[in-house]
DNA sequence: ACTATTTTTTAGACTTATCTAAATTACGGG
DNA sequence: CCCGTAATTTAGATAAGTCTAAAAAATAGT
């Protein structure tokens, strides 16, 4: 059981992560997300998880009845989005001016993303020239915490010849983007599809004017497209 | 007392921390760092810190017999002067890119020092030049630890009509900065000493040109300058 | 409506890093 | 050389975050 500090206003670390699982989970589960979606999101046991709940709640960051699943309330909300805002810009930072790979950038804005100044987000955020998307096509939060979601069409769903531009992915794992690459199928790139094979979905398609490739259903399911 | 991980090759932050004080400490007294001159650089208490000399010292990381005081060991050297690359670096960062003023930056380094990966030192390194000194005139360590002192000299050696260029600050606390600020007293500024009050040892120095102004005998020990 | 299973919570323990208070050890002055 | 003070170390406690194992609550199947 936790005695905490109720009166500090900064989060450690692990709380920031656990309110960082909490948001993402909360849009695949808006109504309660639960202890175990929790664990299995912070590679972590259950009972860690209801511990870290209550501490959460006490500090007013969650909304939490037991064995009822937890949402954020707008303050949880907020620091939330404010790590993912961090994430993200330091993200592109790493990309656009370090030069690494979209692959290799993860773990560390996982750790950028605790640094603690608003003064620094702020001139990070100008310094980049204030970017809407992150490296793997995700959007940046505004710094009143407000998220533009659009991406909603994946590669599975298109049919045979229609085409489309390739603006994000699901799955950020450098194995999944590393495979991507191999195939130049980085953001930016059109694709159009040649061929859906029936038996298990998986296409062939033609991306910006290269020879066909063969993608399983499962990497398409995991692009995100425009039309 | 502590059965820690000795397998880890992992420094945590506060292991870190400490051997970054212990690291500056040995400047002051190389055969051997005092368990109260720690815990006063630590803002902690001194029995805080003999467990965390004996965790260090199991890890190999400093020499340690009760009673004599600590020495780094050449592994825990290496692990301290990185901390202090990676600080000084971001502190250019913050100054030179983002346009922090040089007496906001230190507690941001302070945690940005303790992001992991040789990747980002290497490639921020790079993007920033290979920057020689920090924003306070200290030098920034090569990549294999070396440092190159050369602050030898202090303001508060100057004699009367003697010139000389400020290269750095002993005291880079916010408050020591923005006084020094005021005056126009920064890094790179040119100084002719016109006057050395014998009673308190206080100077009248010209600046660049300017009109002349006092400063205390504390003020001009923690300048450090070329002449 | 009543088990059987799954999910969640509790209880108790461990680790890291800290503290206070008490016990040791070292050292300087007569 | 001894004694008092200062420095250091030990012992025991606290807090955050984690775990395992067991208990309790919720859910599902028939």
């Amino acid at each position: 059981m936790y005695f905490c500090n109720v009166k500090t206003d900064r989060n450690s670390f692990t709380e920031e992560n656990y309110l960082k699982a909490i948001h993402k989970l909360s849009r695949i589960n808006p109504k309660g997300v639960s202890t175990n979606a929790i664990a299995g999101a912070m590679e972590t046991k259950a009972s860690s998880v209801t511990d870290m709940v209550k501490k959460l709640a006490l500090k007013m960051l969650i909304n939490y009845k037991k064995y009822q699943g937890v949402t954020l309330t707008e303050k949880g909300r907020k620091a939330a989005v404010s790590v993912v805002r961090k994430h993200r810009l330091w993200e592109v930072f790493l990309v656009d001016n370090l030069g690494f790979k979209w692959d290799s950038v993860h773990e560390i804005a996982e750790q950028l993303e605790h640094v603690q100044s608003e003064e620094l987000v702020i001139r990070l955020d100008r310094y980049l020239g204030i970017p809407q998307y992150d490296p793997h096509g995700d959007p940046i939060p505004d710094s009143d915490g407000n998220i533009t979601h659009h991406k909603d069409t994946c590669l599975s769903d298109l049919k045979v010849n229609q085409v489309a531009v390739v603006v994000g992915v699901k799955d950020s794992s450098s194995s999944f983007l590393q495979h991507l690459e191999k195939m130049k199928l980085v953001l930016g790139a059109s694709v159009k599809v040649d061929e859906i094979v029936d038996f298990d979905k998986s296409m062939s398609i033609c991306i910006s004017d290269g020879l066909p490739v063969s993608i399983s259903e499962a990497v398409a399911k995991n692009l995100y497209i425009k039309r």
